[in-house]
RNA sequence: GGGCGCGUAGCUCAGUGGGAGAGCGCUCGCUUCACACGCGAGAGGUCGCAGGUUCGAAACCCGCCGCGCCCACCA
């Protein structure tokens, strides 16, 4: 493409008589497509290519004004790439995988998932959903639905962003349940497996309870929920009391100890002794760790296994045993009493006790053993009513447990150090993003945990053999070959082994679980990278590979910093020793006009379509572009209007500027059209610059009020010449300078309107010019500085200078004109008989170069001038008659 | 409790050492030959509070107040 194109004009241009907005999103949408225009240029070097992570959408929500507002950011950063010449890799993923697409599979086809009923290939769901009486079926049929729907989902999806114009190059398109993205997952955990980087073990882990599967730390949220904190009375063996506070009293059967700090005079008597556990009689030591808080309570605190994460801190750190109450159903479950490790000094007591609590949920056993607590008269005082912060499964309704299980867990502790070089490494946009990445690494307390307990996801690539006597044996897992990926080891077999020997002694088992939607998710750049290496030709797709991975951008919200961030430096840093992206753009959320996160409920009101049918897609993105990076911003119909008034505005311009051209005497010879292209060079460098730091916003805002002045003062004053009737060589080499200014501004507006308007950009680039204005080179500045050179010399500085003054004087004086009529309350163009402008010598010399120009803006017929501090003028109209 | 960000016109925000700004909203006016999906003009602010640095502070430093987000050992 030649930088020619800039100024020439291809053809000639062909505006249509009303320029209208109506039927141009479908149009060009149409013609992208059917053009390629974003298809990814697979033979790009490695420096040419600009890849983008695109953060795949959760498809079993609906997408919502956040959404859109994000990824208009990722789009215009896109667009500014392609335009500089890059060959942007922009592919679209969809997170189908987990948790949401279960649940609302569950509800929508009524049916739950059991891992022990067998396939059924005929399988079709009831005729009339209950939600109640849910139909059992096998984990595939599960599986086949969850498919079925989530490609209804993504269809819906995939229509929206068409409609919001993203430049996404829709041949690579992912889905994190689909084959290619489990292949990726099972292989990266093979060979962190292989490497000691995986391992399972048998340990406290968090818990829900209502879905029975483990969580990671980064899926937990606080909620506030009120509770009542108890004073409760232990006793040591000579009868004295030792109380503690709790709000969790219904763990006191999984009392392991009693802790005070060790500096704390008043627990002094009682460290190093034994106490008995009210009601059950169970015999716990009273020890001391430096993390007990010596202000609450009574400064002694119970720990139980297990009542939160601290518990799990001072069990592992003093060795304590294991004395485990609740079942992973989330009730407490029957324990024996009188056997090994639940000894009691009166056994019969702590069991006729205990049968009041098991099989109640913890929030019964509470309630019940405060009742058995308060009969046996071992509550001192009345109990607090107090609101604590209480952690809870993100998705989850309960509060999240510490249940031991076994788990599988990816080695993060022993990296932490590096990942927080890496994070340094990372460009992030906006800076200070990066304390929160910093925070949340320094924060870590133990490995990832990525197994879950649930069915739709990616499964573990393993089989444990089963022994002789039945036992499985988890301690040697078989892995799955490579050749083999992806598997499900719940239907296909490890090698050497038939289907028959499947749970039988002497044969295998399948790993149960499912990974964590977010150990796939982690692996996006991979999977998007291996998107287009798969579909290379034999031989290629590892270097092509390597031309996109690492990427260039990562675009995320800020609050998934802590879990998609972080999780996919981790795994780029396990795999590959390096950086997934050299870049991370941090969006902020949209906000309700009351300053709260727009709410799931209120994003289903004003779905994004509706949106872009009242407002257009131009106008919507033009209010998601002035959402700066990071920060978070309200929704704003107004916003809508107003860029629907610029791609308005845009049409019109255009169509000013094309119509009837000369085609002839290009020479750049006004002052007012030399100025003002330099100008435009200038709004072009910040433009640019602005781009170069992702700083989309910073860039529209550069752009659009130099073009509203554009619109407002230089059309206004150059429209006289631009009009001229031609019958002097003055006028006509007025007309041409005019003709040349605005065709090579128009296309510059053009361009750099074309990553926020997309749509309307190329409808006008197309009335003028061939190919795709997103296919066109970003304006250079420098190239439009020397521009100014192509008559005669380029300008002097001290010359530039004095026509920037000329400019600026001109539309200074066009003001005043326009204030006078205003309150004259008198038409623009009603005549000026005589103007005095009092100005500073300096700025009266430069306005003669606009003189004409003005007075053909202003109506003027005579001007005077007079020397002055600063600007004034006297407007004398004309007689209105006249 | 710790960290980060924010506090400028009624609203949304730009401005980071030297004139307090934009858009929207509001008021008034104008059928002007690109545009009534328009154009022009106007009113409106102790730049959160208090100190300090400086010839000069909305901006830099210290403290405080308020709002938001993230994190925390939540007994």
């Amino acid at each position: 493409m030649s930088s020619d194109q800039v100024t020439e004009i291809a053809r000639t241009p062909r505006v249509p008589d009303r320029p209208t907005l109506d039927g141009i999103e479908a149009k060009w949408s149409e013609a992208w497509e059917r053009e390629g225009c974003y298809r990814f240029d697979a033979r790009a070097p490695r420096e040419q290519v600009f890849a983008i992570d695109t953060p795949p959408p959760t498809v079993s929500g609906s997408l919502h004004v956040g959404h859109v507002f994000s990824y208009t950011h990722t789009d215009a950063v896109a667009r500014y790439q392609r335009m500089r010449g890059k060959a942007v890799f922009y592919p679209m993923g969809w997170d189908d995988n987990g948790l949401p697409t279960e649940r609302r599979v569950q509800n929508h086809f009524g049916v739950r998932c059991d891992p022990s009923v067998a396939y059924d290939p005929g399988f079709q769901p009831p005729a009339e959903p209950s939600e109640k009486e849910p139909v059992s079926i096998s984990r595939p049929n599960f599986v086949e639905l969850c498919l079925r729907l989530t490609e209804t989902d993504e269809r819906a999806f995939e229509e929206l962003w068409r409609r919001l114009g993203l430049s996404v190059d829709w041949s690579l398109t992912y889905t994190t349940i689909g084959a290619h993205a489990q292949r990726v997952s099972q292989r990266s955990f093979l060979g962190l497996l292989a490497r000691g980087e995986a391992y399972q073990l048998e340990a406290p882990t968090l818990w829900d309870v209502d879905f029975q599967t483990a969580v990671a730390q980064a899926e937990l949220e606080d909620r506030e929920r009120p509770g009542a904190m108890n004073r409760v009375r232990f006793r040591t063996e000579d009868g004295a009391d030792a109380l503690i506070e709790t709000t969790r009293p219904e763990l006191i059967p999984a009392c392991v100890a009693l802790l005070a700090h060790p500096d704390d005079q008043r627990q002094r008597a009682l460290v190093g002794k034994d106490v008995l556990t009210p009601l059950f009689g169970t015999r716990v030591p009273v020890l001391t760790h430096p993390l007990v808080d010596p202000e609450k309570g009574t400064g002694l605190v119970m720990v139980c296994t297990f009542g939160d994460l601290t518990d799990v801190v001072w069990w592992r750190e003093l060795s304590l045993p294991v004395r485990s109450v609740l079942g992973a159903d989330g009730r407490l479950a029957e324990v024996p009493w009188g056997a090994a490790g639940w000894e009691s000094e009166d056994v019969e007591r702590a069991r006729r006790e205990y049968e009041q609590l098991a099989g109640r949920t913890v929030n019964q056993a509470r309630k019940r053993i405060l009742e058995l607590l308060a009969e046996a008269g071992e509550i001192v005082g009345e109990p607090t009513q107090i609101t604590r912060a209480v952690k809870f499964f993100e998705k989850g309704e309960r509060p999240v447990e510490i249940v031991t299980s076994r788990q599988w867990f990816l080695r993060t502790m022993a990296h932490t150090d590096k990942l927080i070089e890496r994070g340094r490494q990372l460009h992030w946009h906006p800076p200070y993003m990066r304390a929160r990445y910093e925070d949340w690494v320094g924060g870590l307390t133990g490995d990832w945990c990525v197994s879950r307990q649930r069915f739709f996801g990616v499964p573990f690539p393993l089989w444990y053999p089963v022994d002789q006597q039945g036992i499985v044996r988890y301690e040697q897992p078989i892995p799955a070959e490579q050749s083999q990926l992806p598997v499900d080891p719940s239907t296909d077999l490890p090698a050497g082994y038939t289907e028959a020997q499947r749970g039988q002694p002497g044969g295998f088992v399948g790993d149960p679980d499912v990974m964590d939607t977010w150990a796939t998710s982690s692996l996006t750049p991979q999977i998007a990278a291996g998107l287009a290496a798969e579909a290379a030709p034999a031989g290629e797709g590892e270097e092509l590979f390597a031309r996109v991975f690492p990427m260039a951008l990562r675009p995320q919200a800020h609050d998934i910093i802590r879990t998609w961030l972080f999780s996919t430096v981790l795994r780029a840093q396990l795999d590959h020793d390096q950086l997934p992206w050299s870049n991370a753009a941090i969006s902020g959320w949209v906000l309700d006009p009351d300053r709260k996160k727009m709410s799931k409920s209120k994003g289903n009101v004003v779905t994004p379509m509706h949106l872009l049918e009242e407002y257009g897609a131009d106008a919507v993105r033009y209010w998601a572009a002035s959402g700066r990076p990071g920060t978070d911003t309200a929704f704003d119909a107004q916003q809508m209007k107003v860029g629907r008034r610029l791609a308005v505005k845009l049409l019109n311009a255009s169509k000013f500027a094309l119509a009837d051209l000369p085609r002839e005497g290009d020479a750049l010879g006004s002052p007012l059209d030399r100025a003002m292209i330099a100008r435009l060079a200038r709004a072009v460098a910040e433009a640019t610059e602005s781009f170069e730091d992702y700083d989309y916003a910073r860039a529209l805002e550069r752009v659009e009020v130099f073009f509203w002045w554009y619109c407002d003062y230089y059309l206004e004053l150059v429209k006289g010449r631009r009009y001229d009737s031609g019958q002097t060589q003055a006028g006509r080499d007025g007309a041409a300078s005019v003709s040349r200014a605005l065709r090579r501004s128009l296309s510059v507006f053009q361009r750099l309107l074309a990553p926020f308007l997309p749509f309307v950009a190329e409808e006008v680039w197309s009335w003028w010019q061939d190919g795709s204005v997103h296919r066109a080179r970003w304006p250079d500045a420098r190239e439009l500085r020397e521009a100014l050179g192509e008559v005669g010399e380029a300008p002097a500085a001290g010359e530039a200078a004095v026509e920037d003054e000329a400019l600026a004087v001109a539309a200074d004086v066009l003001k005043e004109v326009r204030k006078a009529k205003s309150e004259a309350r008198r038409p623009m163009r009603a005549p000026v008989a005589r103007l005095l402008v009092r100005d500073t010598p300096q700025r009266l010399a430069a306005l003669q170069l606009g003189l004409g120009d003005l007075r053909a803006a202003g109506s003027i017929d005579l001007v005077e001038t007079a020397e002055a501090d600063e600007l004034a003028v006297e407007v004398e109209l004309a007689p209105e008659d006249a």
